[in-house]
DNA sequence: GCTTGCGTTGGAGTGCAGACCAAGGTTTAT
DNA sequence: ATAAACCTTGGTCTGCACTCCAACGCAAGC
């Protein structure tokens, strides 16, 4: 496939793919015999593979790393797997703070005459429900 | 509270918060008789707030609107609402994304001897399970 | 009262993730 | 065979979200 055959089936600008061959996201794609991009099988599955990493919010650098093994063979595949659970847990811990938030928000929008009254519910209403709560540093009283 | 203590409390740089103000993404912070910035607790909520719906991926734009209607009075107070309506249904949607990668992941953890004799098995592992699966073009032979 | 270390603003710099452009080669259609 | 529509690379530009100065004011300790 072409370039812009690619780029029209994923819905990604040319540029983007180019730009993510550039830094290593993608493996290098097979050129033709005039220097031209000829995606395979191969390519087309690593452009959606990416794609779909990339949008459920995946840190490019890991990806990266990923190909980065990927191209070193067969002896990294512990490595990328590792990898892999590391994004899972990654992502399970982002969907629990969104969950966080939408119960948040939920109550929010539930209280939400209260809420217009008085801005020290801000904090209550997810004090000790969310992560990064700030830490209860002793509060100078001025 | 001082910039610095505010900063320290939740771990922001003293440059960022000034940033937030400045964009508009916090309310006009009080200063003391020297110009300093002195936090209030209604400043010191709107902080923590804005960090957490930072941190779970809401778009800087729906929080700048959100400052400006508050700015604007009671009177907007249906548009805010319903922004946090809206910012509810993206995060739960921004969920069912991750939801689908992170069974994607289980599942290529789980097959990873598979996985790494068949790339065209990317595809087939969640095709039909990821919503922005790529449009089934009419895809020419080359 | 002077140094040290805070704070202030305005402005410039950084890194990411592309987007855009120019100069040139290639393919297709007439 | 020439135009139109592709492709290539290399480079520059943009917008976001900070981040880091520079030049100055204020405040605390000695």
């Amino acid at each position: 496939m072409t370039i812009d055959e690619v780029s029209k089936k994923f819905n990604l600008t040319k540029d983007t793919l180019r730009y993510w061959e550039r830094i290593g996201l993608l493996p290098d794609i097979p050129r033709n015999d005039s220097g031209y991009r000829d995606y395979d099988q191969h390519a087309v599955n690593w452009v959606y593979y990416i794609m779909v990493l990339r949008k459920a919010g995946m840190a490019i650098e890991s990806l990266t790393e990923f190909v980065k093994l990927l191209r070193e063979g067969d002896q990294t595949a512990d490595a990328r797997k590792a990898l892999f659970i590391k994004q899972r847990d990654d992502l399970v811990e982002q969907r629990a703070n969104i969950d966080k938030t939408i119960r948040y928000l939920n109550f929010k929008i539930d209280h939400f005459e209260d809420h217009m009254l008085s801005y020290e519910n801000e904090k209550l209403a997810y004090e000790g429900e969310f992560d990064d709560s700030p830490a209860q540093t002793t509060q100078k009283s001025k």
